[in-house]
DNA sequence: TCGAGCAACATAGTTAACCTAGTTGGCATG
DNA sequence: CATGCCAACTAGGTTAACTATGTTGCTCGA
């Protein structure tokens, strides 16, 4: 599931479930699959999932609750600081820009 | 270093650093010592010196250069643009990245 | 029937080890 | 002297194992 990208797997799984958030796939309330489900629908470890929760947890998308699982959050997003929407845009512009670099130079290695 | 107050460790390291950058006694474009030194002085693990770097590297108040070092941002973090630009970059953020994987998904066919 | 206890499962935090990869500085060889 | 190689140090990613703690449901005994 997780692709050879160059993307970090714990990066592709949380922008995995951070769209299946925003698309309403998971809906508000809605509790994600446990980590070790997760783990496996992924062909993941363990680690790289707890990972991949633990960004979605500190952008403030997902709450988890100990015990019973990790939910998404209920009220939209837009409440946190904005430092940290803007951290996560200027992580995906980071992103982007490194995965771009790579596909420009694997481009100019087959000429 | 690392007190038991309940709070997680990585997050202790991880605000006291947040707060040496905020006071300037870690200035713009200063290095912060090495995962190995923080680890030494905080009295703590390795992985949770990492934990708390990655925190802030989230927060977009420092960048990992790999090999160099980790140094405090530049340009503070700038004021938050509304809520309408906000949403403009992110869809085109979001446009930006599927247009990037499908080529990385072309790419990787052609191997 | 009630409930105490237990087993199973959940998130969360920590640690240690291993690997990749970029940077730097010094040393030896040509 | 200049080049190239190598060792040491850096961040970053992955895995596995362990602990702590909370939740839930079932079973067994009083």
């Amino acid at each position: 599931m997780v692709k050879n990208t160059g993307r970090p797997g714990y990066l592709q799984i949380a922008d995995d479930l951070r769209d299946q958030i925003r698309r309403g796939s998971l809906a508000p309330g809605d509790p994600l699959p446990s980590t070790a489900r997760l783990a496996s629908t992924y062909d993941a470890s363990l680690s790289v999932v707890k990972l991949a929760v633990g960004v979605l947890r500190s952008e403030g998308l997902v709450i988890g609750q100990q015990g019973k699982g990790v939910f998404v959050r209920e009220d939209g997003v837009p409440a946190p600081p904005s430092s940290g929407e803007l951290a996560q845009i200027q992580a995906t512009l980071r992103d982007l820009s490194e995965r771009l670099a790579r596909v420009e130079s694997t481009l100019a290695d087959r000429e």
